[in-house]
This record gives structure tokens, C-alpha cells and sequence, in this order.
DNA sequence: AGCACTACTGTTATAATATTGCGAAAGGTA
DNA sequence: TACCTTTCGCAATATTATAACAGTAGTGCT
């Protein structure tokens, strides 16, 4: 996330806890911060080396911060690779779709309306009340497929 | 998975590793059995423990197991439960969603086509690869949905 | 059968992720 | 101020998963 989307992504965090009542301490500010500020999902104990620079935690400091920033929206857990990321459009609840690359680590949130409809469909279909549907898409972006397949176009070397 | 079902499964099983090639070892048959067994999805160390029973076992020994049934499409894994679960379907390769019920915890394997279709849409519009989509949902199943309605339906008790 | 080769297994240790419990501090309310 | 609730610091521990290495068993070849 660039500078300006972070400054903006705490700016949106500090105005919807204040509607909602509930405080954005500077430790969940700093988490939210830490997160948001990564090119890739982040996991827990890489964000509680960053805190420990200059201060002192422990795991439950980031954990508890983690699942403030969850329940508001603001972040979100990437349950494939047990980490986390910035959200980016927190002013509304949603249930998105990631599609995470295996070989540049980048994730893209999609809020693919197409999808979540068939999901709620499939679901009502069975009876099944769907609360909180989980996408992650493993696979190769845009961008390193063309890497991969530009290397692979090259003049092909028999293995041994 | 019933009696009948478990059979079946493990017959299956066998058959497709001798096509493939590869070993149904008794290891991995036990492991099997045991996650088809069940009737919600089992942890890894749920599986080790009743391994234990009689026979001495590591961890190593039911994450290896787990990985081959894994490899071949015997089982699947439940990124949101860390936790494992026999295929209903093993013959063929598959893209499937989970629906988990948070009260009871059993579990429903769809094979849907237009949840699969929208996301490798989505995915393709934006360039990406799809190698490994993970669709799981969690949210109360029609069984537990009657339950708690019938339930809320009884006279209301204010609360306090 | 003997032998080499590979795949599988046992064992120990350790890594990585996440939670519990408790008491102190801070922030809001009257 | 006193009172109550939420957040935080801290220590311990639980849960999930992997690494490294040595031994065993199956497989194919002669
Ligand atoms: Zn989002
Ligand atoms: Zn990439
Ligand atoms: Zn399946
Ligand atoms: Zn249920």
C-alpha cells in the first residue's frame, strides 16, 4: 500500500471507530500501520518483531490488535497463509475474494458480486446459512505469469 | 461417513493408487479410515492420538500420511479448521466448497459449477492463474437453523 | 537368492502460530 | 473523587506443523 492509501486507511479507521463508538488506541493504530504499510500479507509474529523495535510485546499484544482491526473491518486474515492484510475499502462490510500469488506473494481483494451471489445461491439451495465465506485463490498474477512464460519461451534445454 | 461409505472410500482408494502407481501403505490406509470415520473434521493430532492407541506414533507420521492422501484427492484440508476431511467424490480431480456449520461442526462438499465458473472468470479478468481455489463457508447448517428458530420462537425472556 | 535403489517409517527435536489467565494501567462516567 | 469497563503487559502454555537423520521395507534387476 503507497503512502498516500496508508494515510488514508488510518484516516478511515480513526473516523468509523469514532462513529462506532469503540477506540483506536496507538497500538491497534500501529498494527493497522505495520499491516497496511506491507507489499504482502504479513504474519502475526512479523508485525511483533516490529513492534519490539524500540518497545516491548509479546505475542498477545498483536494478537489482541489483530482482532480488533478484524472485527472492525479494517484488516483482513488470509487463513491460507496464516496472515494478514490491509483492507482496502473498510467503509463497508463486504465479503471479498483474494487471489494470492505463490511466486510474488502480492494478493489482489476482488469484491466480485458474480461470486458471492452463485455462493449464496449454492448455500440457500442446501438450507445452509452462510455467515462467513472464505475465498482465497492460490495461483500466479498477471505479472509473474508473464515472467514465467517469457523464460519458458526461450529456447527449450533438455533436461540434463 | 457411514459404514458402507468407508468401505467404499477405501476401496477407491486402493484402486486408484494402483492405477497411479503409488503405495496404500497400511499408514496411510489407517489414516484414512479414521478421517473418513469421523463424523466432522478431524485435527491432525486427533488422528495421531487414536493412531497411539496400540501403536507408537509422531506427528511426522499423520502429517505424512495426510500429505499423500492429500497429493491423491483422498482427503481434503479445511484451512479455516486446520483440520481434515474425507472426499466424497475421489475419482475424479475437483475444485469443491465447503459449507461448516458452526454449531454442530459437520461439514458439506459441494461440487458446484457456477461458483467455480464465476471465480475462474474473475480470476482471468484480472490475469490471473488459478491453480488452487479454497472455498469454505462457515454458518449454520438447516439441521442447527431449525434448532435455534424453533427455540427463538418460544416465548421471549427479556434479557435480565 | 543377492544386491542396489528408492520410498516409506520411527524418533527426536524444534519451529511457527495462537491462546489463557491474571493483575496493573488507562479511560470513561457520575 | 470513586467506580466501572476496556485495554495492556506479562508469563506461561497450547496447538499446529516441519526439519533432520537413521533405520526399514518394498521393488526391480542380475
Ligand atoms: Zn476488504
Ligand atoms: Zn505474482
Ligand atoms: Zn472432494
Ligand atoms: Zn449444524
Amino acid at each position: 500500500m503507497d503512502e498516500e492509501s496508508l494515510q488514508n486507511a488510518l484516516k478511515t479507521a480513526e473516523i468509523l471507530c469514532a462513529q462506532r463508538g469503540v477506540r483506536f488506541t496507538a497500538q491497534r493504530r500501529r498494527v493497522l500501520e505495520l499491516v497496511c504499510r506491507a507489499e504482502r500479507p504479513v504474519g502475526a509474529y512479523e508485525i511483533l518483531d516490529q513492534l519490539r523495535e524500540g518497545a516491548t510485546a509479546a505475542p498477545p499484544t498483536v494478537y489482541r490488535a489483530l482482532d480488533f482491526l478484524l472485527e472492525q473491518g479494517f484488516v483482513h486474515k488470509l487463513e491460507t497463509l496464516h496472515a494478514f492484510i490491509g483492507c482496502t475499502h473498510p467503509e463497508h462490510p463486504h465479503a471479498s475474494q483474494f487471489l494470492i500469488c505463490s511466486d510474488c506473494g502480492r494478493v489482489k481483494e476482488l469484491e466480485n458480486e458474480a461470486i458471492a451471489g452463485s455462493l449464496r445461491t449454492a448455500a440457500q439451495e442446501t438450507g445452509f446459512k452462510a455467515e462467513r465465506p472464505i475465498i482465497e485463490v492460490l495461483g500466479t498474477c498477471a505479472h509473474c505469469r508473464r515472467k514465467t512464460e517469457q523464460a519458458g519461451t526461450s529456447p527449450r534445454v533438455p533436461l540434463e
